[in-house]
DNA sequence: TCAAAAGTGTTGACTTTACACCCATGA
DNA sequence: TCATGGGTGTAAAGTCAACACTTTTGA
């Protein structure tokens, strides 16, 4: 057959594209965590000449025999110790001159951790949570990673029950609240706030409350348990 | 300073990189079409021996110099010869074994043209556009690609002016409709349906009607100039 | 005059917003 | 008893869904 003639094996294709082997990939988490009703994100002192006294965002390349999301996995655990917080692609950044290395191309995660929960070993000194509205110039293309994140995040939050894995697995409604207003940046009315989780159905009543308050206890919440990610 | 001795030039770290250098990234583009009231894919003959007989979609390694959207315009131009066509990049994919030839990472774009209106050199004969529903095997992980970009797709139809990517420049409401309706696998009151796009304000009054049809013109609409993308 | 599709408004259901008072707790 | 925030309902506005008749055209 004609068809025959054209078809190559994998092998040979390999072989034909090796000049095309000298792109790297990498992988770049936005951490976000939440703690003293603020938003944050987790950055790391750059260790570029070229980007001396910049934050960046916590990335690393992509191993060869390792899959996207096992690289983000082995970076958040790299980094905070964790590995069993939220993550999701965003995008992916690739222009020519993003990298002073080279050619690297990135794929952008979004993560989500409760900071005062998981007790973080911050391993490294260079290594600090930032409130969002601190955060000016990054390293590399890192702020725009950061907006295109945050910019998934707030379109995620109220469709999906992501939102828990900022807060500790006891809350309440008030906490839960103020995770909402903090990353949509409004501030909502509380009777409605509360009808619209209630017609999601994502809460357990955990029938205990808050304790050592100077005012009246809130009632405890848990996410339900067929929304809690399996890791 | 301690911190001066940690850090690296860009060109120290490329070379202590150099292991990474083995995967190779590639694009890959969904292009969706409309014709005949229906939405199409652009594919062609897979040219792998591991995949004979399969479709694939129209992709191409990225080269070192190349933008990620150039890559894909590129593959755009290469395969239809246009060059103002609609492109959005939706997903990385990434999984180790997701190409017989080696490590490749593929950046998922979907795009939409007009078929009809452009009229394509379909210059290589294993090219050909596939009704949606008759697509069900495809050479790699293109079906879960294309899922994937068939679900941006219908995310975006009603938020933002896309759609308007697969229709010529004049149309019909009853056109628009049925793009729609294809798209998302619905059929739409048609009341109601002008008042949503209506209250959009995306459609400018050409003040010209239908021609050559044995019932009664509708009148054709077209984009507003502000929401024309530039090329 | 018939067939085909264009064009057009109203009602009821539901959703969203705005808003205020009493209650439980610890100091 | 005071300060603090918890908990709750209703009415008005806005949005969405369902639904039918008259008009225009060409054959």
């Amino acid at each position: 057959m004609a068809n025959e003639l054209k078809l190559k094996t994998a092998e040979s294709e390999k072989i034909s594209h090796l000049d095309y082997f000298n792109i790297a990939v990498s992988v770049d988490c936005v951490i976000f965590g939440y703690e003293a009703k603020e938003i944050k994100v987790l950055l790391i002192k750059s260790d570029l000449k070229e980007f001396e006294g910049l934050y960046s965002l916590l990335g690393d390349l992509v191993k060869p025999d390792e899959d996207l999301t096992k690289s983000s996995y082995r970076v958040l655990k790299e980094r905070t110790g964790l590995d069993d917080v939220y993550l999701e692609q965003v995008q992916a950044f690739g222009s020519v001159g993003r990298h002073p290395s080279g050619r690297v191309i990135t794929i952008a995660y979004y993560s989500l951790l409760d900071i005062s929960n998981h007790k973080l070993k911050l391993s490294h000194n260079e290594l600090h949570w930032h409130s969002l509205k601190q955060i000016k110039k990054l390293a590399f293309d890192h702020k725009k990673i950061l907006e295109s994140c945050l910019h998934r995040l707030r379109e995620q939050v109220m469709e999906q029950p992501v939102i828990f894995n900022l807060l500790p697995e006891k809350f309440s409604l008030r906490d839960l609240q103020e995770v909402y207003e903090s990353i949509l940046g409004v501030s909502l009315d509380r009777r409605n706030f509360r009808k619209k989780i209630s017609v999601k159905d994502w809460l357990q009543d955990l029938n205990e409350m808050e304790t050592n308050l100077s005012h009246r206890p809130g009632k405890l919440y848990g996410l339900k348990k067929q929304y809690q990610r399996k890791v």
